[in-house]
DNA sequence: GCCAACGTTGGC
DNA sequence: GCCAACGTTGGC
């Protein structure tokens, strides 16, 4: 799950530009979550701020690399590209989320703050089908 | 190494 | 705008 306030960076922006690298990350535990993505892996894009919900569906096309927005003399916080795969059909809201029980356990619920979180594929299933969106995953 | 004070994030 | 939950900083 990887969190973005739209106001900084949206999806709609993810999608005009084809290719993003995730950067600007600077929390430990997000970023050994960063650390743990590879190659063709799927994420959810979610927006935080204003209507908090999951927006769409993006690929890591990268191994987790140096995030060149650090201090040049810094090697401490990573990044990954990712690229758009397609919008929920339906976004789903944080508060759809918090009401399920097979959902419960997610971190994007039990710690707000985090803004990049793993989800089981059981977890990104569900709410593949919360948004009625279609994918093979 | 501990912890109080402070700053930040994000949901409400 | 408020506040809970964290993370960081700095004095000791």
């Amino acid at each position: 799950m990887l969190k973005s306030e739209p106001g900084d960076y949206a999806w709609d922006e993810l999608v005009r530009d084809g290719k993003a690298g995730w950067d600007g990350v600077r929390n430990a535990r997000a970023k050994n979550f960063i650390g743990t993505m590879r190659p063709g892996d799927l994420a959810f894009f979610y927006h935080s701020g204003g209507p908090k919900e999951v927006v769409g569906v993006c690929r890591v096309v990268s191994e987790p690399r140096r995030d060149p927005t650090q201090a040049k003399d810094e090697d401490r916080w990573l990044l990954v590209d990712v690229e758009p795969v397609k919008p929920m059909t339906r976004p789903v809201t944080l508060a759809e989320i918090k009401g399920e029980a097979e959902l419960a356990d997610m971190l994007l619920v039990r710690v707000s703050r985090l803004s990049v979180s793993p989800l089981t594929r059981e977890q990104f299933r569900h709410i593949l089908g919360m948004g009625a969106t279609k994918l093979r995953v």
